[in-house]
DNA sequence: TCGGATTTTTAGAATCGTTCTAATTTAGAA
DNA sequence: TTCTAAATTAGAACGATTCTAAAAATCCGA
């Protein structure tokens, strides 16, 4: 689970603005997430971990998540009574999530919508965080073609 | 926690057309969630419930709020790891999570923002449902005064 | 490079919110 | 009524997450 270097810069700068460590455990973590990026639950990432790392504890990836969304690399989704799941935030999108796969896909979020969603607030409420999430149906999948959203 | 007349109808038709028998449980607690339009935990709903009520149990409050749900008479809200939280669904909207204060405010949704942000999937993605929680700090509430939006 | 303070990891216990189980009660239909 | 199915109940069980306390790793300064 080695980063690629511009990740690696990215994992040590947002960890030391943050005055956390960079270890071997949240590295390796965070690295799984990149990797595939589907939408893993804290025991996908756990049982993925620890493939490569078999000493690491479900603790410490409990504990590498948390700093990792504190330190702004991952972000946390949850859907109606479904333990959380995680992605690497790249840019601030919603989810769709298949109530018959069980599937999570990405959703882009226009800028326009999100100047949107954020006006919609009277003034002197401070947005932290959005969270957008649909639930449905997704059309089959074909399973060799390329799919709308981003599938994962 | 007696219905008034308008929401007992509404009450007995949503649960008749699910096939499900208006018990004196769902009714109270559908009562309590009307009562006070706050967003009670089910361990609130529960406490509440008992006040009037105090033979009700807590798997009977869940089983409650359940079918309340799937009559669509009560919608739940969910926000990061917090316990699930029951409102009366009037319409659709928004909420907003003060992390301050752990209070949600409901944030109304023009019609165009929905129609915006169902037309955010590609067709053949069939939506049940959808969520958009803001999670911030609401303005220190005066107490006396109008909050904006909805206090809850 | 070493030593010590501090942070992190770890295993397992504990906790929280929620669901399940099996027995009893209730509602509704005949 | 009487029968059957549905709903309620208390408590056990469960899944996800957090806590605890001890061991290990990291960082900093000498």
């Amino acid at each position: 689970m080695k980063l690629i270097p511009e990740f690696k810069l990215e994992f040590d700068e947002a960890l030391e603005k943050m005055g956390l460590r960079p270890t071997r455990q949240r590295e390796h973590v965070y690295g799984v997430i990149l990797e595939k990026r589907d939408h893993p639950t804290a025991e996908e990432v756990y049982a993925r971990s620890k493939e490569s790392m078999p000493t690491i504890s479900l603790a410490t990836v409990y504990n590498c998540l948390e700093t990792l969304i504190q330190s702004g690399l991952v972000r946390s989704v949850n859907f109606d009574r479904e333990p959380t799941r995680y992605c690497p935030n790249l840019q601030e999108h919603a989810h769709f999530h298949c109530s018959k796969t069980g599937r999570v896909y990405d959703v882009h979020l226009p800028g326009a919508v999100i100047k949107t969603l954020e006006h919609l607030l009277p003034s002197g409420f401070k947005i932290r965080n959005f969270e957008l999430s649909f639930d449905g149906e997704a059309p089959a999948a074909k399973p060799s073609a390329p799919k709308h959203p981003t599938d994962s």
